[in-house]
DNA sequence: AATCGGTGTGAGTCCGGTCTCAATCGTAGA
DNA sequence: TCTACGATTGAGACCGGACTCACACCGATT
């Protein structure tokens, strides 16, 4: 009888209240651990539920607290390794906190992050965390900022939206990686990106996210500073899936006066770029040399290993989660806020241009 | 006034349909798109509802219908790829009917899950998808069916567990990997798996996971058809982290008698053991043979590429969601539940064994 | 013995929706 | 012109906890 008393309605205090011979008010207090509760009392409510295998109702419970204890995380690509190590960051430090994780992805699709930020706060999600497809279309994040909601930004920083955001300083880490090339003789320098945009890059074209207009601007400066021309024409945006990725990649060795250095945007390029180089037969890094960002543990295995941008995205998805639950208690900002900074990893994928015609 | 409307309290629909003149019902029926309401009504509430950025709590509604439109689902590591894609197929299709997706990691910690299991419970999940830590302990995954909540397991079967389990037939695609490296020559294959058990393996230790259990089930038939005997001392559980798997394959590769193969349980543990076999100076294949589960991106990227045996990950998250999804919806299983079957993608990392020392 | 402060306790309200039920309205059929 | 039936409509119950409020009770003051 006992085993199987959650047979259809679940039980509720009501219910052990009654078993328990109190009042409802009584049996919540027992179950609840607040208020005044005889000792009498509080052991036959407790063995009640015990016996009738009471489970409080969270739904119930959030709707007149006001918290859910829930986050919602809102990602452009679970399935890209980068936002798995994230995510891997934000639900560990969430769970700590006794909080839980609503993950959606968005393909990168402002529309679907739009959407996904109203069924969410629907929800009531105590705070968001939000890897922003757009730091320029960002109304959506604005009013969530505005209503109150806690939030907090990953990755990409929002323009006109003055909340915390967890990201790495792109502009200098660029600088530093395009001195590297250059340094080493390189001035043909592409950069391919998957950020969508409605025409093909041009100097000058204003990018949608700053992840990847910080990135430019540290190229640009390099190549300012150097006293070189801005090889503006080997900046390649738009690249989609792997077959287009490989396509482009094709162009920018193939053309008169080809790259001698190709840049890839994240992880998922770089699988594509490296892949396109060696069907083409030609060797990183005496034919091209290449770096990309993230540093991904295949990336050693690779022949060459690969020279790639690092950073600590998993200590990311932990100060982001942080940065939320605090704003979510209410507590205020600590005394500085962790700047994050990405590190030039300098394996083997890098070398002189033209080696091998000069060697 | 109207767009900071939400200033303290969110609008309710009591709000609304005093704005429209209109009594509770009327406004609900408008908002909520059922029962019968007048044009004129309609229009009324339908306008306040615009006027006031009217947004309905979905905690409440849940709360009366019983379905909360949310699933949960416990994996054991979304860092790692695998479920990384896994993880996708079901978001995107929870999202296409109007689910979402509470995501927990258990770290592949049995307690973690109870625990998770008894949070997303609490927390009315419609549904649960569940990669079970364990196939052997799982009482709480058979109280989640006997309950009546959906369920459906991904990866690994849940003994005494009879739902809906979305996975690989492994003992087939285990005896013909085994099969083909047998084929080529190898004696002494040696099988690495993270997997946590009390004792060392020895042949006949009951494994936690049917996966894995179906795998050395497959390879030792293989064994057994071809009449040779089981490298039984070959086969290394408890697999930790990279540290600890570098290690195991040092021994594996360095002990009188060594490996000549070597098969990863899956993809971050086979990084971790080309990384050691590289450190030793070894080559593959000519010195050791190497093959894993999980076809990434970057295994065709190595010298020489991976040869590897492919899941369909990503398909197999859709399966479970949409099995799961029907589940909630009370419709019955499809005529025939798809079987999925991996695949032996044979590369360049299986060679013949001694090819270095007889060439 | 009357009063005071604190503990226990139960009735009942509230959160924000959904949904039942009975009352009202309009008009088509007799 | 009167009745009947479907379309509208509003009051209020209800989901399952959290919490307010009024009241009973009890030993300690004075």
């Amino acid at each position: 009888m006992s085993t199987d008393a959650s047979r259809r309605r679940d039980v509720t205090v009501a219910d052990v209240a009654k078993a328990a011979q109190v009042s409802k008010a009584q049996a919540a207090r027992a179950l609840g651990n607040y208020g005044a509760v005889s000792d009498d009392v509080r052991e036959r409510v407790l063995a009640a539920a015990e016996e009738l295998n009471y489970r409080p109702n969270e739904l119930a419970r959030s709707m007149n607290t006001g918290k859910s204890n829930t986050i919602g995380v809102v990602v452009g690509d679970i399935e890209n390794p980068h936002f798995g190590l994230a995510t891997r960051g934000i639900t560990d430090t969430a769970k700590k906190s006794g909080f839980n994780v609503i993950l959606v992805n968005t393909d990168e699709d402002t529309a679907a992050e739009v959407d996904a930020v109203k069924v969410l706060l629907d929800k009531r999600v105590d705070g968001l965390i939000i890897a922003p497809a757009s730091s320029v279309d960002t109304q959506h994040l604005a009013s969530v900022h505005t209503s109150g909601r806690p939030l907090v930004l990953l990755d990409r920083k929002a323009q006109g939206v003055e909340v915390d955001t967890v990201a790495v300083e792109m502009e200098g880490i660029s600088y530093e990686s395009t001195t590297y090339l250059i340094g080493e003789g390189h001035r043909r320098i592409a950069f391919i990106s998957t950020i969508r945009t409605d025409e093909p890059y041009f100097a000058g074209l204003p990018l949608d996210s700053s992840q990847i207009s910080d990135r430019r601007d540290g190229m640009k400066r390099a190549f300012d500073e150097a006293g070189l021309p801005q090889p503006e024409d080997l900046v390649r945006l738009n690249a989609g899936g792997p077959e287009s990725i490989r396509k482009i990649t094709r162009e920018l060795l193939q053309q008169p006066d080809p790259a001698t250095a190709i840049i890839a945007s994240d992880g998922l390029i770089g699988l594509s770029v490296v892949e396109a180089i060696q069907d083409l037969g030609l060797s990183i890094p005496d034919d091209v040399s290449f770096l990309m960002y993230d540093d991904f543990a295949w990336t050693r295995l690779t022949t060459p290993p690969l020279t790639v941008i690092a950073q600590p995205v998993y200590e990311m998805g932990v100060a982001a989660a942080e940065a939320l639950i605090r704003q979510i208690q209410g507590r205020k900002a600590p005394a500085a806020k962790p700047e994050f900074s990405a590190t030039l990893v300098k394996r083997g994928s890098v070398g002189v241009p033209g080696s091998r015609a000069n060697g």
